[in-house]
RNA sequence: GGACAUUUAGCUCAGUUGGUUAGAGCGUCGCAUUCACAUUGCGAAGGUCACUGGUUCGAGUCCAGUAAUGUCCACCA
C-alpha cells in the first residue's frame, strides 16, 4: 500500500468495476425494493456544489439500503428545463450577433441550436455524476424531454382534459415581455423597488380620488372599489360615473365593495384594472359571479406597448412613455393630487429577469378547485391528503416530511393555491398535445387522424413534466408495481412548491399513489461569508476542482458534515482539506492493521479477552447500531461524526497504541481484522472510494459495494454484564492514568527518553501492595494494559516525600520526580479544581437537600447525584491532604 | 403585512424525551516525533448558551415577550 492515499490515482478505475458488476441495477439485486429518483438536474449548464450535495445524500442512502440487502434503484434523469434552458441558449446566440433567434431562426433551427446545447451539457452533468460516486442505474437512465416521458405527459394531460380539469380560458397571466411568455405565480421572483405612488381623480366631478404606482393602467379602469364598511363612499356603491381621460372611449366607472380594500391605506378608493391586475381580474370575476358585471379593457399588449384602447394619444408608445405622458396630462388638468415615494414589491420572471406584465390572455390552465370526476376531492384536496392524513385517509399513503416544519410551509401555500397555468409560448418543451381544425379541437396522446389538423403551438411549464418524475421514469416493465411510490427523495427547500408539490398532485391524481414515502429537505450551500454561491458574485466553486484537489471521498464527507436537516450550511476549503486528511488517516489504520499479522479466523474464548479489547468491541457494537439509527433517522452528519470519533479517538489512538504492547497476538488479530473489515462497511455509503480500494486489499474478488451490513451481535462479546462493566471501568481507568502521565511528563519537561518512575496504588484494594517500578511512558501503557496489579509499585518514605500525586479517579499515580516539579504551579492548578470541585458540591448539596427534588425526581436521577456527589467530597478530600503536606 | 428559521468558544456547528461541571472540529498557544499516519499525536487557553420574564425541585432545552440576522409567502392599490 503506499504511504498515503492518492484518490486520483483509483477513482475512475473504481467506479467502473462497481459499473461494470451490474449491481447498480437493482435487476441484479435480490430483496425488498427501495428506489430514489434523482432529481433531474437541469441542462442549462453544468452541476455546481448543490448538485453535489444532492448526490452525497442519494447516494449515502442507496449505498446504505444496498447494503441492507435491499434491491436498490437510485434512478439518474435530467430535466430539459423549459424556460431556463431556451432562455440560456437565446442569451448565448444574442452573445454571438443572433439578436432576435427566434425570428430570425425560426422554431425548428432554434430547436435544433436549444437541442445540441443541451444534449452537450446532458453528457457532461452525467459525467459528473459519474464522478461523484453516484451508484445510479444508468440502464434506467431517463430525460424529461424523451420519447418515453413525452408519452406519458401526453397520457396525463388527455387524461386531465377528459376529466375537466384542464380548460382554456381567458385570464389574467404573467407576461414575460421579454421572454414572449407566460409564467406562472411560483416562477415569479418579487424583487422590491423604489416606486412612486400618485393620487389622483379621474375627474373634477369624480367623487373621490384613488392612488397608483401605475397611472398608464388607468386609460383600462371600469371600476373603484371601497370598502362597503368605509362611510365615506358607501353611498356611492352601485353608481356609475363616466369620465374621460383620453382612452378611446370614454370610461364607465362603477363604484363597486370589496371587502379586501383597506380603508386605512392612500384614499380607502381603488382605481381596478381588470386587464392589467390580478387582484383586479379576481374582483371581475367576482363582480360577474354576483351579475353584476364590469367591464374589461385591456391597453397594454404582449410587446408591452399601449393598445388602441388607451386613445390615439397612447396608442403604440411603451409603458413608461405612457405613464409620463398620463401624469402631464393629469398635472396640467389640476388633477393630480399627491406624489409620493414608496418601496413596492414586483415580480420579476425567474428566468428572463424582466418585470412581468399583467395581461389577459386565452391560455391553458389546470383547475385546482374543480371536482375530479368520481372522486369527491379536488386536486388541491388530494395534495393536502398527502401530507395530513394520508392519501385516502389512508397513513401508509402519507408523505413524511424532514424537517416537518415544512409540512405547515406547504400547508399553507396549498391553502393559497390558484389555477396553475401551464402553457408556455417558448419552443422547447412538450407540445400542448391539443389539436384544432376550424371550430373542432381534439385533445389525445397523438395526432389525430385526417386532414387539416394544427397542433398548438405553445409548450407546457416545465413542471407539468418534471411532475410526473417518480412515475414517468418506471416505463420498464413491472418497474411501476415495484418501486412506487418511491422510498425517499431529497430536495432543497427552494423547490418544494415548484417541484414537491407538483409531483403529489400529478401521482395522486394519475396513479392513486403519494409519489414517495419519505421526503428530506435540505438547507442551501452557503460560501464561507454566508453568501449564495452563484456565478455572478464570482464565488462558484466547481466541485470537480475540488475532487481533483482532495478527492471525491473528501468532498462528499465534507459535504454532509455540519448539515442538519433544512438548514443552510457553509462550505469551505479546510472542511474538505480535515475530511481528506480524514480519508488518509483511515487508510494509514488500514495500511498498519494489514501489515501486521492478522491469522485467525476464530472468534477469541471470552476469558482470554483483555479490557482493551472488551472496550474496543462494545464501543464498536455501539457504533453499528448509532450508525445505521443515524441513517434511518436521516441524521447524516451525526453519524459521520461519531464514525470519525470511534476511527479516529477509540480505535487509533487508543486501541492500535495499546495494542502495540499486547502480548496476545491471537484477539489482536481477530479483534482488528473484523473490527476494520465491518468499519469499512459503516464507512463506504460515505466514502465509497477509498473503503472499496482497502477492501479490495483485503477480499480480492468481492464488492464492498454490496457485502452486507455488519450485524450488532457479532460483537457482544458473551460475557456477564457486570464482568463486562468491570472490564469498561477499568479500561477508562487505564486511559485517565496514562493521560495522567502524559500530562505529567508533558508540564514537567520530562523526556519521553528518561526513565519515569512512577508509583501507583488501588485506594480500595484497602491496603496497597507496592510491587514493582515502572520504567517509561511505553513501559507502564503495557503494564496497565495488563492488569491494575502491575502497576502497584513499591514505594519508599523517601519517594513519597518528593512525590507528585495527581488524583485520577480511583488510580492514584506517584511520579517522583522532585527536580522537575514546579510546586507552585502544582498548588494553583489543584486549588482550581478544589473550588471547581466545591462549587459543583454545593450545588449537589443544594439539589440533594430538596425535598421536592427527593421526592419528585426519578429514583435514579436522585441515586446518581447522591454517589456523584461523595466522589467528589472524596476527591477534595484527597487533594486537600495532598495540599497540606505539599507546604 | 404574514409565516418560518437562526442566535451556544475567535470561526463553523453539535447538544436526542428538561437532570445539575455545556461538547466537537477548525483556528490560537505549548509540547512531542526513528513508530501505520506531519494529510501525525498529546495538551492548554477560550462560553453569564442573544436579552427579559415565566413554568419547574431543576431550563441551553419548555412557554411568553424583546432584539438582531436570514428565508419564504402576500393582491396596500
Amino acid at each position: 500500500m503506499e504511504k498515503a492515499y492518492e484518490p486520483k490515482k483509483i477513482e475512475d478505475k473504481i467506479y467502473e468495476t462497481w459499473e461494470q458488476s451490474g449491481f447498480f441495477n437493482p435487476d441484479n439485486l435480490t430483496g425488498d425494493p427501495y428506489s430514489i429518483m434523482m432529481p433531474p438536474p437541469n441542462v442549462t449548464g453544468v452541476l455546481h456544489l448543490g448538485h453535489a450535495l444532492e448526490n452525497s445524500l442519494m447516494d449515502i442512502m442507496a449505498r446504505y439500503q444496498r447494503m441492507q440487502g435491499k434491491k436498490v434503484l437510485l434512478l439518474p434523469g435530467t430535466d430539459h428545463a423549459a424556460i431556463a434552458t431556451q432562455a440560456k441558449v437565446e442569451k448565448v446566440l444574442a452573445s454571438q450577433g443572433i439578436k432576435n433567434p427566434r425570428q430570425e431562426l425560426g422554431r425548428d433551427k432554434l430547436l435544433e441550436k436549444i437541442r445540441e446545447y443541451a444534449e452537450n451539457s446532458k453528457a457532461t452533468i452525467l459525467s459528473q455524476i459519474k464522478k461523484m460516486g453516484t451508484s445510479c442505474d444508468w440502464s434506467r437512465l431517463s430525460y424529461t424531454f424523451d420519447e418515453a416521458r413525452s408519452q406519458t405527459v401526453n397520457e396525463v394531460f388527455s387524461k386531465m382534459y377528459n376529466d375537466g380539469l384542464i380548460y382554456r380560458g381567458y385570464r389574467v397571466i404573467n407576461w414575460s415581455v421579454k421572454g414572449q411568455s407566460t409564467c406562472s405565480d411560483d416562477e415569479l421572483v418579487h424583487v422590491e423597488r423604489p416606486a412612486k405612488l400618485y393620487t389622483f381623480k379621474y375627474g373634477p366631478a369624480f367623487p373621490m380620488s384613488i392612488a397608483t404606482t401605475r397611472p398608464e393602467t388607468k386609460l383600462g379602469d371600469t371600476a373603484v372599489a371601497v370598502n362597503p364598511k368605509d362611510e365615506r363612499y358607501a353611498q356611492y356603491i352601485g353608481q356609475t360615473f363616466t369620465v374621460e381621460v383620453g382612452a378611446l372611449k370614454p370610461l364607465a366607472i362603477k363604484i363597486i365593495a370589496d371587502e379586501s380594500i383597506d380603508p386605512q391605506f392612500g384614499t380607502g378608493a381603488v382605481g381596478v384594472t381588470p386587464a392589467h391586475s390580478p387582484v383586479d381580474f379576481l374582483m371581475y370575476e367576482k363582480q360577474k359571479a354576483q351579475n353584476n358585471p364590469i367591464e374589461l379593457i385591456p391597453v397594454i399588449d404582449q410587446l408591452g406597448k399601449m393598445t388602441e384602447n388607451a386613445g390615439p394619444n397612447y396608442v403604440g408608445l411603451t409603458v413608461e412613455e405612457a405613464r409620463a405622458r398620463f401624469l402631464d396630462w393629469l398635472k396640467s388638468n389640476n388633477l393630480l393630487e399627491k406624489e409620493e415615494d414608496i418601496a413596492q414589491n414586483v415580480g420579476t420572471s425567474d428566468r428572463f429577469g424582466d418585470v412581468v406584465e399583467a395581461l389577459p390572455m386565452v391560455q391553458w390552465f389546470v383547475d385546482v378547485n374543480k371536482t375530479i370526476p368520481g372522486k369527491n376531492k379536488t386536486l388541491k384536496d388530494l395534495i393536502r391528503e398527502a401530507v395530513t392524513t394520508g392519501h385516502n385517509g389512508d397513513q401508509n399513503q402519507k408523505i413524511k416530511i424532514t424537517p416537518d416544519r415544512f409540512e405547515k410551509v406547504s400547508l399553507d401555500w396549498i391553502d393559497n393555491l390558484r389555477d396553475w397555468c401551464i402553457s408556455r409560448q417558448i419552443w422547447w418543451g412538450h407540445r400542448i398535445p391539443v389539436w384544432y381544425k376550424g371550430s373542432e379541437i381534439y385533445c389525445g396522446t397523438k395526432s389525430p387522424e385526417g386532414e387539416g389538423w394544427e397542433q398548438d403551438p405553445d409548450t407546457l411549464d416545465t413542471w407539468f413534466s418534471s411532475g410526473m418524475w417518480t412515475f414517468s421514469t418506471l416505463d420498464k416493465k413491472d418497474d411501476l408495481k415495484t418501486f412506487h411510490p418511491t422510498s425517499w427523495m431529497q430536495m432543497g427547500y427552494e423547490i418544494l412548491f415548484l417541484w414537491m408539490v407538483r409531483m403529489i398532485l400529478m401521482s395522486t391524481y394519475h396513479l392513486d399513489q403519494i409519489p414517495f414515502l419519505d421526503v428530506y429537505i435540505h438547507g442551501m450551500l452557503r460560501d464561507e461569508k454566508g453568501q449564495k454561491f452563484s456565478k455572478s458574485s464570482g464565488n462558484n466553486v466547481d466541485p470537480l476542482e475540488v475532487i481533483e484537489k482532495y478527492g471525491t471521498d473528501a468532498l462528499r464527507l465534507s459535504l454532509i458534515s455540519g448539515i442538519t436537516p433544512g438548514n443552510d450550511s457553509k462550505f469551505y476549503d479546510e472542511k474538505v482539506e480535515s475530511a481528506r486528511n480524514f480519508c488518509n488517516k483511515l487508510w494509514n489504520i488500514s495500511r498498519y492493521i494489514l501489515s501486521s499479522d492478522l491469522e485467525n479466523e476464530t472468534k477469541p474464548e471470552v476469558k482470554i479477552l483483555r479490557s482493551s479489547d472488551v472496550w474496543i468491541i462494545e464501543k464498536f457494537s455501539s457504533l453499528i447500531e448509532s450508525t445505521g439509527q443515524g441513517l434511518e433517522k436521516y441524521q447524516f452528519s451525526q453519524a459521520a461524526e461519531r464514525l470519525v470519533e470511534f476511527t479516529r479517538n477509540d480505535l487509533a489512538d487508543w486501541y492500535l497504541e495499546v495494542a502495540k504492547f499486547e502480548s496476545n497476538k491471537e484477539v489482536k488479530a481477530w479483534v482488528l481484522k473484523n473490527i476494520l473489515q465491518d468499519l469499512l462497511k459503516l464507512w463506504h455509503p460515505f466514502i465509497p472510494f477509498v473503503t472499496e480500494t482497502i477492501w479490495s486489499g483485503m477480499n480480492e474478488s468481492k464488492l464492498l459495494l454490496i457485502e452486507k451490513w455488519p450485524e450488532r451481535n457479532k460483537y457482544s462479546s458473551g460475557m456477564e454484564d457486570w464482568q463486562r462493566d468491570n472490564h469498561l471501568l477499568h479500561f477508562n481507568k487505564v486511559k485517565e492514568v496514562i493521560s495522567a502521565i502524559r500530562n505529567i511528563r508533558l508540564e514537567n519537561k520530562i523526556d519521553i527518553k528518561n526513565k519515569i518512575t512512577v508509583i501507583a496504588r488501588i485506594p480500595e484494594s484497602g491496603n496497597p501492595a507496592f510491587k514493582s517500578v515502572i520504567e517509561d511512558e511505553q513501559e507502564i501503557i503495557k503494564k496497565l494494559r495488563t492488569g491494575v496489579e502491575d502497576i502497584q509499585v513499591e514505594i519508599s518514605n523517601e519517594i513519597l516525600e518528593n512525590a507528585y500525586f495527581a488524583p485520577v479517579g480511583d488510580v492514584n499515580i506517584y511520579v517522583p520526580f522532585a527536580g522537575a516539579i514546579d510546586k507552585v504551579a502544582e498548588k494553583q492548578r489543584f486549588e482550581k479544581e478544589v473550588a471547581n470541585l466545591e462549587k459543583y458540591i454545593s450545588g449537589l448539596e443544594r439539589t440533594l437537600g430538596n425535598t421536592d427534588f427527593v421526592k419528585k425526581a426519578p429514583q435514579a436521577v436522585v441515586d446518581k447525584e447522591k454517589k456523584n456527589l461523595k466522589d467528589a467530597q472524596d476527591k477534595v478530600k484527597e487533594i486537600k491532604g495532598y495540599l497540606e503536606n505539599l507546604r
